[in-house]
RNA sequence: GGCGACGUGGCGAAGUGGCUAACGCAGUGGUUUGCAAAACCUCCAUUCAUGGGUUCGAAUCCCAUCGUCGCCUCCA
């Protein structure tokens, strides 16, 4: 298995066989849109895979649930800020279960790892890589002589072009903040500088450090998060660890843009809600269209793409309702697409390979020839993916009726009536197929 | 200004030195059907932004040009 690595910027063998996984999680101040689902799904794919094939995995991914934006949120709402975040923790869980995303090993809150985040600002300033100003703590980005190894771009050059505001309390403008001072009145937690909040780099330090250790394996997120917060938790950790790397391997996902060309982004008003997607096109759909673009490519969502992905998962759907009695055999599919997968998790390839064993198994079929293996391949291959195929109930006896009825009207070539019927079973969801061995039919 | 990505058929999207350029959607002609749907069989880019170069050989490597986008500020 290799994965692209961000860091070297090179493709690299995965070696050891056990894996620590740390995905940047949202920030909960809203419903999870689209992007997010492109990236959660990522690496719920990823991590899918590498147990496949055998690693041994622990994927942390956290929640940000103490920032200036949930605390807006809360007033806009007129419910506490805790209120906001666990309203929305749950929301992105109900979408993100919908898309047959796997949970987890452990969801971290920042609120609930409070302790580790001021122990580790404490150790940063003990080491003098963080200073404290007019009640907050900076941290020191002249400290460490690597900074700006993820994104590549040095210091000297940042200044020309900055956009980053003078702000009297920094000795630099590039240093960030670990903890801010906050008003009596708002969120804010004891600290030994005075009360306040932690900056939101310093969160995913202290929870990797917490929850996987001193360095982890593989380090996971969007691609806009390289510059600046990847880069400042290397930082971070770096300096307390004494450049014992942080993390070995950074996967970063391409980000989704809307037809316009621009990315989708709540302030450009421009997002796509994962759950109005969901009530409009089923989580199968949303994931096939998610997995038939390469992750590290952006992807552009346009009017019509979930709906053709919709379209598309049909016609594996339809093959997986085929009597699977019979059986044929199908060998090198599965080379194809663990071949596909083992590079750099393309899922594009693997998908076609998917597409070219339906309609392998579509041949065998209308030869009358044994489809049983190829079915059984189809669904391990999907289920490695993460789609849901799990069988509908269907209330048999009041379809088969209605289908009966409709024989007896088509023997009698009262097509009329006949159709009549078909128009209403396909209403309800139900696909009437006639074929001279009789009439079969299916969700839809 | 700095860093980076990308430009492949009507649309989406793989492939990154060598078989007839995957796959999906749409479309074409057929088989099948009472008609459909689905499925199957056909066809649908002599060509991979443009112009040079390297090579026996390039969509794939190099250079230039044009164009699009991302990050540098909160962002998956």
């Amino acid at each position: 298995m290799i994965l692209y690595n961000t860091l070297t910027r090179n493709k690299e063998e995965l070696k050891q066989k056990k894996i620590n996984m740390y995905v940047c999680g949202v920030t909960v101040y809203d419903r999870p849109h689209l992007g997010h689902a492109l990236s959660t799904v990522t690496f719920d794919v990823l991590h899918r895979y590498l147990e496949y094939k055998g690693f041994k995995v622990k994927r942390v991914q956290n929640f940000t649930d103490v920032d200036d934006k949930i605390i807006n949120k809360s007033k806009e709402l007129k419910i506490s800020a805790e209120e906001v975040a666990e309203k929305y923790i749950k929301s992105f869980f109900e979408d993100m279960d919908a898309l047959g995303v796997r949970r987890a090993d452990v969801h971290p809150r920042a609120t609930e790892d409070m302790k580790e985040i001021i122990e580790f600002i404490g150790n940063l300033i003990q080491k003098k890589a963080a200073y404290v100003s007019n009640g907050s703590v900076y941290f020191d980005v002249s400290y460490s002589s690597d900074y700006g190894k993820l994104s590549r771009r040095n210091l000297e050059d940042e200044i020309g072009g900055t956009r980053i505001e003078k702000d009297m309390d920094k000795h630099n403008s590039a240093d960030f903040a670990l903890w801010k001072k906050a008003p009596e009145n708002e969120t804010h937690w004891d600290s030994p500088w005075g009360i306040g909040r932690p900056g939101w780099h310093i969160e995913c330090s202290a929870m990797v450090r917490k929850h996987l250790g001193e360095t982890i394996d593989i380090h996971g997120g969007g691609l806009d998060l390289i510059f600046p917060h990847h880069e400042n938790e290397i930082v971070q950790s770096e300096s307390v660890t004494e450049e014992k790397p942080f993390a070995k391997l950074w996967v970063h996902n391409g980000l989704l843009k809307r037809s316009g060309d621009e990315k989708m982004s709540k302030s450009l008003g421009n997002s796509f809600d994962v759950r109005d997607a969901l009530s409009l096109y089923s989580g199968n759909s949303i994931r096939l269209w998610i997995l038939q673009s390469h992750y590290r490519q952006p992807s552009t969502l346009d009017d019509d793409s979930l709906k053709i992905a919709q379209k598309s998962f049909q016609r594996i759907e339809r093959v997986l309702s085929l009597d699977s009695e019979k059986g044929f055999n199908t060998s090198n599919f599965l080379d194809r697409f663990e071949n596909a997968m083992n590079d750099d998790l393309g899922t594009p390839s693997a998908i076609a390979t998917i597409f070219d064993l339906v309609h392998e198994i579509n041949k065998s079929n209308s030869e009358n020839n044994r489809v049983f293996e190829g079915i059984m391949l189809l669904k391990k291959m999907l289920l490695i993916l993460g789609f849901n195929i799990t069988e509908k109930n269907l209330d048999d006896n009041e379809i088969m009726s209605l289908i009966n009825k409709r024989n007896m009207l088509r023997s009698e070539k009262n097509y009329n009536e006949a159709d009549n019927i078909r128009e209403e079973l396909l209403l309800k969801g139900i696909e009437i197929l006639d074929s001279k061995d009789g009439t079969s039919y299916r969700n839809i």
